[in-house]
DNA sequence: CTGAAAGCGCTTACAG
DNA sequence: CTGAAAGCGCTTACAG
């Protein structure tokens, strides 16, 4: 079925395209029964402007793209909710694509959201640009978008709004918080802290919760590789052959406490490590299984990023906003 | 940073909008030494055509529409994404929408599709219209969008291509799998087979399972009602207190399987009937947990819709196709 | 309160 | 091989 055109419904009620936009933008300003007349043949027809013309006259989109690494991670799959809630009330549609941790897939979700026009980006960078010296180019492909950008998840320290948790103190806490139960050997499983922006800010937490507790670190503890479960996996197996072990072990994202997981359950889940995760790990809870981690919640991440959006597409000219927010721990078995 | 346009890009170049609109759309038509100046000057500019008014002038759009109820599902996470995989590859984009099952919600989803004029929609009908005497409403409602639709998961019996997996048939598999073991008192913990057309399908493959074997339908092993997690758990507290007790329960998607484990780790795990999910559960795999079910793999499934509409596209004119898809059943504890 | 007209940034048939 | 012009479906300043 062919879409009907402003000129068609402009035609069937003998008036003017003009008078039928206006009808659709602003309906006071139009006659009464001129406007119920033309309401009634939209209905009829069932009309529905195209939001490409639209676009393209008002020289505004009124979508918004989204830029994760995958959405079926569930971190950024409730985040993507949390966005959308917000959007949703404003009215903006969403656009999205995926990095996958990727620079060149990256770039072409960036190029995407170009050519679409996107009235603003929600972008989660998938690699650390400025410790690969290309902080510059990253800066002028996001700035040649011609749209406000909100940094999600991964301080990039480009000149755009930001938002994403504390992980550099919720780590701190947590080897302090360990230190203080008694543990003075903690390991860590991580990501590249030379290429995550990520890594490196828990790594240093790491360290300065270390610091803090007067323990020295000890890099038969350190793992830092890539945020995947098989790597957490055979890390850990690393771990439990140590002459020298640990006692606790903290690990760095959902997918490296899984991989953890994995292993210790496969070498009876006896005497494991004091365990902390960053991120809750899904199904824990519900099987009575007791599990300390620092609380994420994605979701909020989401809307108040969201929030930030609206209000940068409000103010243009508002100074940049930072927004750190708080990722506390959640002890079970210490 | 204001968007360079056709336009700009001419001038700078000397020459017409349409030679530099030719060098976008058929290099080939342009003079070699012409084409290469043009080029160069849309780099250096960082020109990007604006999507927006090509779709315009060319009468279609390079975006697609997805529908579904929640990406925060990791069942739609990862269909989503087997979608995109192809998309991207037939240099389509994402437009999200979410329906939250709600049949309001879903009603503005599609209005959103519509006003953006998509080339196509995967959609995954929120409700069951047709059981609720709105087949008609919402037909036409997917035939005013103008481009072909795949309805994904949920069979409403629409003239429009169709992909889902053979829950039915999963279902009566897996009641005849119990009774082979031995099993005679089979509970299922269900969504609303009136209002859902996915839960339908679930309680006619049970049944039908259960007829296979000679046994008789027992109410008190049935319980329908949503599919969330505090149903099944509800559902099976109620269970565990039966005189007469079950010896076998099926699930029929994974909040309910969560819900039924939840409420058996509660009861401490010991003597659990024996349990079949549809849907494989998170982290039981890893935790070493056995554990029985009806695999769904989504991301295939959202790869098959994907190609299913480029081939819809290709050949707008070929019949509607139905594709089933198989869920196999994964015995790991009887 | 309403219409004619120009314009948004592209594409493409037509003519040269 | 290239340009002028019309057109895609809207919006809106301008004039009445």
């Amino acid at each position: 079925m062919k879409n009907m055109t402003i000129s068609d419904i402009a035609a069937k009620a003998g008036v003017s395209k003009a008078t039928v936009s206006r009808v659709l933008n602003s309906p006071e300003m139009v006659e009464g029964s001129t406007r119920e007349k033309i309401e009634s043949i939209m209905k009829e027809y069932n009309y529905t402007p195209s939001a490409t013309a639209r676009n393209l006259s008002k020289q505004v989109s009124s979508t918004v793209g989204v830029i994760v690494p995958e959405i079926s991670n569930s971190f950024f799959g409730t985040l993507f909710s949390g966005i959308e809630e917000i959007t949703n009330k404003n009215g903006l549609s969403l656009l999205y694509c995926s990095n996958e941790d990727n620079e060149k897939k990256d770039l072409m979700a960036l190029e995407l959201m170009k050519t679409q026009r996107v009235r603003g980006v929600f972008y989660v960078p998938a690699v650390n640009y400025p410790a690969m010296g290309k902080k510059k180019k990253i800066q002028k492909e996001l700035e040649s978008l011609g749209c406000p950008v909100i940094c999600i998840d991964r301080d990039i320290a480009l000149p755009f709004d930001t938002i994403h948790f504390d992980d550099r103190k919720a780590m701190k806490n947590a080897v302090i918080s360990l230190a203080e139960a008694g543990h003075r050997r903690i390991a860590v499983i991580n990501g590249n802290s030379e290429s995550s922006v990520l890594a490196s800010e828990r790594y240093d937490g790491y360290l300065e919760g270390l610091k803090a507790v007067g323990i020295e670190m000890d890099e038969a503890f350190v793992y830092q590789g890539v945020y995947k479960q098989s790597y957490a996996y055979l890390a850990a197996k690393e771990l439990f052959q140590k002459k020298e072990q640990p006692t606790a072990v903290i690990t760095c994202n959902n997918n490296l406490g899984r991989g953890y997981l994995q292993a210790a359950a496969e070498c009876g889940t006896a005497d494991l490590y004091t365990h902390v995760s960053l991120d809750k790990i899904e199904m824990l809870d519900l099987l009575k299984i007791p599990h300390n981690y620092i609380e994420r919640d994605s979701y909020e991440l989401g809307k108040k990023a969201a929030e930030l959006l609206i209000s940068r597409i409000a103010f243009p000219e508002k100074r940049i906003q930072n927004i750190l927010m708080e990722a506390p721990l959640i002890r079970e078995t210490y």
